[in-house]
DNA sequence: AGATAAATGGAGGATTGCTCCACTTCTAAT
DNA sequence: ATTAGAAGTGGAGCAATCCTCCATTTATCT
């Protein structure tokens, strides 16, 4: 979709959306906003149950799961999350929280960083980006990133 | 890089551009042939040494790394190998071959298919594109996928 | 040589991104 | 109510890029 087409629709200018999101990143993070307010929300929510495991699993399924719904989004999520929207910030703060209590607990590997959960999380947000209904694939791809895909 | 660019490099006219690679993923598979061919082939030595699991780390590792030296191939990856040159061809069939192996041997998770490690492989390029020097980053990251994050 | 086929180059239409500035609308001071 | 200045808006238009199409050149065959 182009921003003109996009400016069109809301029935304003293509300098009015150029001043109000100067790239298309800052337009996908204000679309995505509220998505991820919720999403850190109910995460926050969840961790009340002290199982930092299972916190992480589903905070890593809700954001892939979310981060496919817009086409393109997933690619540009590395940048997009950097932008400094709520949602954005509420995200990674709590990744990081997440994180930090799943090592803590010490249920997660010490070498893993927030950036190498990302990175997964677009992996398996463009892979899934096509798919109806893509929740069982997340999860499968979800639970490889936990478990690894070598036998125990 | 524009492929007028392109044309203009090579001292060919567009057009001639076009025919010869119809889409710019068939213009990537090819400039990416040997190189994926090479990497097919060392991987076939490697497996005479009858250790599969390392044989599939390896195969992992050199993919990624060889996906990761062109700007942008790491993101159409999953198109790019699908296009039917040899070299991509040679890739997915000893992908395919190295997977079969490892699960004989009971090292890798049954449920663990080609285009999720394709898929990973793809978050993994994407992920060090920019590194000047990104083995380490690479091997992480791979050991990542086959350990995952949760503490053994 | 002449005819036919194959390959080539690049002009040009279409799309999109983004800037810039003439114009409109709001604000607030008198 | 008037008006000067600030703030906001719209869209024309340039630049970049993609890709198609076809006039021209080059190769091949008889």
């Amino acid at each position: 979709m182009s921003l003109e087409e996009v400016a069109k629709r809301a029935k304003v200018g293509i300098g009015t959306l150029y001043r109000r999101f100067p790239t298309r990143e800052a337009l996908l993070a204000a679309t995505s906003n509220e998505r991820f307010l919720s999403v850190a929300e109910s995460s926050r929510g969840r961790d009340a149950d002290h199982d930092p495991g299972n916190a992480l699993r589903k905070y890593l399924e809700e954001l892939a799961l979310n981060t496919s719904i817009y086409q393109n989004l997933a690619a540009s999520l590395g940048t997009v999350i950097e932008c400094g929207t709520p949602g954005c910030n509420a995200i990674t703060e709590e990744g990081h929280r997440l994180l930090r209590r799943a090592k803590e607990a010490g249920v997660i590997r010490g070498d893993t960083s927030f950036d190498d959960i990302i990175c997964v999380v677009i992996a398996i947000s463009i892979a899934v980006e096509k798919d109806r209904s893509p929740e069982s694939r997340i999860a499968h791809l979800v639970d490889l990133l936990l478990n690894g895909i070598s036998v125990r």
